[in-house]
DNA sequence: CTATATACATAGGATCTACTACATAAGAGG
DNA sequence: CCTCTTATGTAGTAGATCCTATGTATATAG
């Protein structure tokens, strides 16, 4: 069997990516040695420092590859369901929900990165621009649901990307440690409070994008009676409100 | 200077800890050996190991310490202002606005010792011990507060500490990584609105609580109109709702 | 004042790890 | 086939780290 020296190098590249993801997301990043990755990957020490250079060069490596997947998957989710309550529910699942197998894995390497970032200005740097796109492409999301009268948040949708995607985290850590903290009809309660999902009070169904859509074209202001004091702040109120395309940068989820 | 063992003991124990604890906390527990601790507590590896029998042993010594500390130091912020969202302001940029300083410190040192509670049992156990004390506190809070009728939260108290904890400590990842995500008043919107904070919609501030304390004594049912079909659901109205009694554990914030 | 126990220091061993030269095998090109 | 280049394997080193065994000075007790 033939295989050219491309296909070789592709393959072991991608052998040692996929067993370092695994291994420092289950041992810690400190904890796993680059033999133990090698070998891992049925391959040497020195294929890795042949294509890294250096366990750091690795880790960039691995950073650099999950920069799209991650959106892929969770834009997925985003358009199976189509009540905005189901839809933060599937997010929830798939990305907090769950406390074992694969989505806890994620957020292991998550949080493993996100310590070194802290730390190591260029991990801090890759990182960034994973959070950035991510965000990015969260905000048109939201701008879009907003702009269908699905969702009314409290906060504009550049803003808005980012704190769903820190409420999302932050719960996914809570849980981990405490698993009884809440359920997880609380969890999408929260998130639904966040982005200020329109609920149908009779259904509890927001009604579906075609049928709404006509309706509230461009988000307009909410008629709401002045007589209710204790009415929630709607962003368009409030005096920090700044306009969608002044953010710049937002975190991922995975 | 004549001084007892047991003052000698309990100085250097001290010592040892709080060097330790400034030193994880900078440069990562990994990063750090057990003879830089001791170095900077001006001791020596020996003590360590009388003290604590490992490096293990000196981090669980470490969270031991820190079960107090945390819940006077939340507790205080809750106090010092009086509107609901002076306060949230208060706690925000005490533990996830600022960046940098005492407060990054000790969210580096929280995720390093949640990332090691993840993989260790032992450790688990007590960051779990150390969540439930902060959660139950937070959960007596926040009832009162509903009590006072000064909030209105979409789930109910227990599960709104572990949900409040959540979001702070996301929002503070987020920042630390991605510092234009949100702006600080975006981030007090969304707390806000997770707790569902009543404002009086001309002074944009909460009632005094003795003021409002009699007048809504036991939070009653809202008057809502059945007619606005885009009102939040309400944690009352939610089919996974749950009892206050029946939470018995959440995540501190520090 | 002597004896014992305590709290910490000192020195070193065994192990591990990131990384480096060098070796080898296999594809590419003529 | 014969050479050049590339991808990976092999072996070894220097340094760091956790921990142990033992020493020592100070406090406490009789």
């Amino acid at each position: 069997m033939a295989r050219t020296q491309e296909e070789r190098k592709v393959e072991t590249r991608g052998r040692l990516v996929a067993a370092a993801s695994d291994l420092f997301a289950q041992h810690g990043i400190d904890a796993v040695s680059v033999d133990a990755v090698a070998d891992a990957a049925e391959r040497t020490s020195g294929a890795v420092y042949a294509h890294f250079g250096s366990k750091q060069g690795l880790l960039l490596a691995i950073l650099d590859e999950w920069k799209q997947a991650l959106v892929s998957v969770i834009g997925a989710q985003f358009e199976v369901a189509n009540t905005a309550q189901d839809r933060l529910r599937a997010v929830w699942t798939n990305f907090g929900g769950s406390s074992e197998g694969h989505s806890t894995q994620r957020l292991l390497l998550d949080h493993e990165l996100w310590l070194r970032a802290s730390r190591d200005p260029e991990v801090a740097t890759m990182l960034h621009a994973r959070y950035v796109e991510s965000r990015e492409w969260l905000t048109k999301g939201f701008a879009q649901w907003m702009a269908d009268g699905l969702i009314d948040p409290v906060v504009p949708p550049a803003a808005l990307a980012g704190l769903f995607k820190a409420m999302i985290t932050g719960m996914a850590m809570q849980r981990q440690v405490d698993p009884e903290a809440f359920g997880d009809d609380e969890a999408v309660a929260a998130l639904a409070a966040l982005i200020g999902v329109r609920v149908d009070s009779e259904s509890g169904h927001l009604p579906t994008e075609a049928a709404k859509s006509p309706e509230r074209p461009t988000s307009p202001k909410r008629a709401k009676s002045p007589e209710r004091p204790t009415e929630h702040r709607r962003y368009y109120d409030a005096p920090g409100a700044v306009e969608l395309a002044s953010f710049k940068a937002d975190v991922p989820i995975g």
